[in-house]
DNA sequence: ATCCGTTGGCGTACACCGTACGGTACAGGC
DNA sequence: GCCTGTACCGTACGGTGTACGCCAACGGAT
């Protein structure tokens, strides 16, 4: 039984108040708020522990008297910036029915990966579970209660409208991404491609992928577009939903 | 114009044939293949150059005679095992009307990435666009050709589904990879986390979210099920293109 | 006022990573 | 038999997370 994923030693930092300075005034909440810049700005990659040190102006090891290790660093990041999703009284419950709350659900956490695009790479593995991540799953959970859906239903409706969102959000982030490590707009890299494309492909015969990639490249003048996808799947989604509220099975 | 995301290079090295051989029999296949193989058995991150060359027993420079890149190598695996989803006549167009046809083309996308779990890791920013991937885009789109969709709507549906599998898939590799690293089961983790959940949230109050989560988590015995969350929004899913087909916008 | 145990801060070192660079030795054309 | 192109590879550089050990400053007891 190492200490390396003790569950108790990780939820009491989350839950912890982080302000208690060190002798050079060096907090937690400094540590992570110099985190989260470095990741906004440059990318997840970015916030290394030497990195964030510098920028908080100590030695990197320093930031080990107060962070166990890189990994309750993320965490702490994560729950840090979901607090905010919801602050105060912007409940989504209030924004009319369970139909618009969900909705407002989607397009706020659809914001906050555009805020934060790190979010996607630092989540994933198990939950965080931090004091802003059970307040987001509280206020989101209230849109579905008393709609005449069972529990477990609303745990898997919301289940399925985060994983929704949170799929378009990274392939947003994977396509702002690749464009500024290369360099290309998207217009750009697939005017490029696709002549390439096209006559490596002769020979070949694809009539379906021929005639709808080309439909819809013409209409993004890109190979994909993820505040469409975003706009139409959670269409049919709540579509699906409806369904499911009309006719329990 | 560097030559580092040359489009058009890395587009011919996936459409090559990859067999000749150079002088101690090194193969862009074997290469491809031994990186697989370590990416199956231990994640993507274990797919290093060293590593790779160690299995097949050459230098480590050697590899960037035949792959200009890591990332080149990775683009090369992608497009290797997504062939090996619709092998020669397994057409999804032919299981019956559309909704078993997507049903099907989802159920094998997800055993996909439950044999390589790294493909998630893999993906993200452009599309590979090799030969395998451009033939899985035939195949999956020719289920819902002719049956009242636009062009676009035929393309958004597909990305769609393709979406919500690859977030349940992520999931499920996420909750996989970290109950290897920390040795303990969902079930384990859920049982030690609890309490400690329970003690650190008293004074707050979740009247909701605590419900709903002790519902779901006693039938799942864990935070969340994966294949529970597959089958369900892919109900919903293709209930909500059901309204689609037969209420056009 | 002095001493001492505790603790915050940090310098160094280690084992990894991708890959730029330059050297070596072999295969094939003449 | 010689020459040349290239397949192969050893070394080195700048980066990563963090284990370990040292130093200095603080708080409390005497």
């Amino acid at each position: 039984m190492s200490a390396k994923s003790d569950p108790g030693r990780s939820l009491a930092l989350l839950w912890g108040s982080h302000t208690r300075p060190g002798r050079s005034g060096l907090t937690i909440r400094a540590i992570v708020d110099a985190a989260i810049e470095l990741a906004d700005a440059e990318g997840l990659d970015a916030a290394t522990m030497r990195r964030v040190a510098d920028k908080i102006g100590v030695g990197t090891m320093s930031l080990y008297t107060h962070v166990p290790g890189k990994t309750e660093l993320n965490d702490l990041m994560v729950d840090t910036v979901i607090g905010e999703l919801y602050t105060g009284v912007d409940d989504p419950a209030g924004h009319g029915g369970w139909r618009e709350g969900l909705r407002y659900v989607a397009e706020r956490n659809w914001d906050l990966s555009l805020r934060h695009p790190w979010l996607l790479d630092a989540t994933g593995g198990r939950p965080t579970l931090g004091p802003h991540a059970v307040l987001k799953y509280e206020a989101e959970l209230r849109v579905l209660d008393g709609i005449g859906l069972t529990d477990l239903q609303m745990d898997s409706v919301l289940t399925l409208v985060l994983t929704h969102v949170e799929g378009v959000a990274r392939s947003h982030a994977g396509l702002a991404r690749a464009q500024r490590d290369s360099g290309l707009t998207e217009t750009e890299w697939w005017r490029a491609t696709a002549p390439v494309l096209e006559r490596v492909m002769t020979g070949h015969d694809f009539p379906v992928a021929g005639r709808v990639g080309e439909a819809s490249s013409q209409v993004y003048q890109a190979s994909a577009d993820p505040a469409h996808a975003f706009a139409f799947g959670l269409d049919v989604i709540l579509d699906g939903v409806q369904r499911l509220i009309d006719a329990p099975r």
